[in-house]
DNA sequence: TATTGTTATACTCTATAACTATA
DNA sequence: TATAGTTATAGAGTATAACAATA
């Protein structure tokens, strides 16, 4: 192991530097594939909240940390290209609901397929118990927020 | 440490989904300190690129990734925020350079030491090894690419 | 009256194409 | 002619404030 590392060489960075350094080269590697399909981040990130959920607009504001009015304009967006449909709530005639298409479907599976074949290239370098370590770690950090 | 490890009670994620949600994690908190100093992440990144640099229009557009374009708007609003200066080059009359005002220079200063006091507050329910591992893990990742 | 969602408006960020000034 | 940068234009994404419809 200290043989496959020193072959390598990097840079020893800071746990700060190392985090920040990660977490742009993940999120640019999203923003690619997301790209590669024709969608923006936010409207990945609305595929990916929609995969499992039928929500109103006012619940879709607040899952993706947005003011009403940027919800109205994203989803006019999306339900131009065919990305999801409003559904007018039968028990209050004042909300709508929010449903993916299977076209949106298809794709937010396809992009998430790419990206995790993206990141498992990424880590190939590591063995199997340093990925596991990583993955522990990793999670040990989100589970404290 | 399998007895803290058992206290917190975390997900095991994959690494996959592990590196996802920290890189959403880092990337968001991030974008909460440039907020909190009414600068958006793409006016950070420039204040970073600044920071050690005095590039023309063109290198700044290579080292951002940005059309030549999409560079002017950003100095111009950058500019008229007082961030930076535009400094017509001598040896090129085409050429423009671009500085960090000072108090773009104190600015930057605060986000870093905000951001970086954050990021350790997030990974403080680590011992100083497990730090040590995933930030060399990171780097590992990072290295790769 | 209160809530849900849209509209009007304004600003940032981005790109493409056409342009100006300099090399 | 070629290059450096700006301008004109268009569109996505965001927020605040005012509004309409429903509860």
């Amino acid at each position: 192991m200290a043989a496959e590392a020193s072959l390598q060489q990097e840079a020893e960075l800071t746990i700060v530097d190392a985090l920040a350094q990660l977490s742009f080269l993940i999120h640019g590697t999203l923003t690619q594939h997301a790209a590669k399909h024709e969608v923006s981040m936010i409207q990945l990130r609305l595929l990916g909240v929609l995969r499992d959920r039928e929500p109103t607009m006012q619940e879709l504001a607040r899952l993706l940390r947005l003011d009403k009015s940027s919800t109205t304009g994203l989803i006019d967006r999306a339900e131009t290209r065919g990305l999801v449909r409003r559904i007018r709530s039968e028990r209050d005639r004042r909300s709508m609901t929010v449903r993916l298409t299977s076209s949106a479907r298809r794709k937010i599976n396809v992009v998430e397929r790419e990206f995790r074949a993206d990141v498992e290239r990424m880590t190939a370098d590591l063995t199997p118990r340093q990925r596991a370590e990583l993955a522990r770690l990793a999670s040990r950090v989100i589970a404290g927020q």
